[in-house]
DNA sequence: AGATGTGAATGAGTTCACAGCT
DNA sequence: AGCTGTGAACTCATTCACATCT
């Protein structure tokens, strides 16, 4: 079956809320309880579950270790997924830098630019190679996600250079509207977009 | 009529697509070509504008000034949108002075912070402000968007803080689920969530 | 008794297909 | 003739309500 990107966001809502109650010692919980505590849907928290399996007790509720492993493991969050960031600008240093970013799972390897005064430094921990190494740099570090973090002009070369060297998933910062290719997974995130939808909603 | 945040986010990349195509120097369009240079669907585009008038010409097409004219007054980019960003760690600082998030219409005028290391600093050309300070920096920028980039734990009491300041939208990074209030409109941008989606996507 | 898991109902969003202008 | 603007059809997503199980 195929789920929707919208499921899967859930999933990590409700892994990070399971965390927290987990934290707090709680060792189980209803999907009632849980939407009451984080503003959710209880029948939206099982539907999305359901679509995996049953993991609940009917009468009692979901046992959050178990819950945990579950979706720890449906997310793939069981093992590391190595990150290089292409284009070390202001936000590409940010977030190699970024222990929200840089943490858990996931580890920033390797950092691509094209400008000689970056290459062969080191920028908050993280090497940052010549960018026309890229299938070297995606070979040597396995990495599986692409950090586009270049300017909008330069976005569409890198992001077919990392597809040619073989990436499995890019998450792109460019505001721009790349061309895709099919087999390699591509999540947009642009602030521009973001920041435009606020200013709309502003004015009206 | 309510306007969904979709529809907003495709107006966006319609003046965004129109305004490479001004550039170019091309004078009007139709909405099948718009939709097969940028990938998008005929259908949605006419959908999408019809929300808000009749735009373009039956056998034409559409005049790329007057739309791009008609979206910029329709998004509100035809006024500054001062912005303040709260929390300058590595993410906070980076948006301060990209120059992508930082331009157009939106101007970061001021930080806050509460490390006595950054308050009274100039960074990137914005100066930090005491977090406790939140309602005079507020008033005195007349800052309408708040960017909050604290952690995770910090989030909601510095949430509470700028809308009891009269903020009047907030783009929020931290990976939390706040509390919101209706009045101001909340985008939440959780690349954290966005990193597990595609780890999913990676494993499955 | 009480909460899950799920078909059925509703609602939101997109695509189709064509009437109506220019 | 050709493209917009739009009701109708369709698909996707959420919510409801209850049979099912512990």
């Amino acid at each position: 079956m195929e789920i929707s990107p919208l499921t899967v966001n859930r999933l990590s809502l409700y892994l990070r809320c399971l965390h927290s109650l987990e934290g707090e010692g709680v060792g189980r919980i209803s999907s009632l309880e849980l939407a009451q505590q984080f503003h959710l849907s209880a029948a939206q928290i099982r539907k999305d579950l359901a679509q995996f399996g049953e993991f609940g007790i009917r009468g009692v509720g979901y046992e959050i270790p178990n819950l945990i492993e579950r979706l720890t493991s449906l997310l793939g969050l069981d093992r590391i997924h190595p990150m290089i960031i292409i284009g070390f600008g202001n936000l590409g240093r940010a977030l190699a830098a970024s222990i929200g970013f840089n943490s858990g799972n996931f580890r920033v390897v390797a950092g691509l630019d094209n400008d000689p005064a970056k290459i062969g430094r080191r920028v908050g921990g993280v090497l940052v190679h010549d960018a026309s190494e890229t299938a070297a740099v995606v070979a040597a570090t396995e990495a599986e996600i692409g950090v586009l973090t270049v300017p909008a002009e330069a976005a569409q070369a890198n992001y077919d250079r990392l597809v040619a060297a073989g990436i499995r998933s890019i998450l792109n910062f460019a505001p721009t509207r790349l061309s895709l290719n099919a087999a390699v997974r591509t999540k947009d995130v642009d602030l521009r977009i973001d920041l435009e939808e606020l200013s709309y909603f502003l004015s009206s």
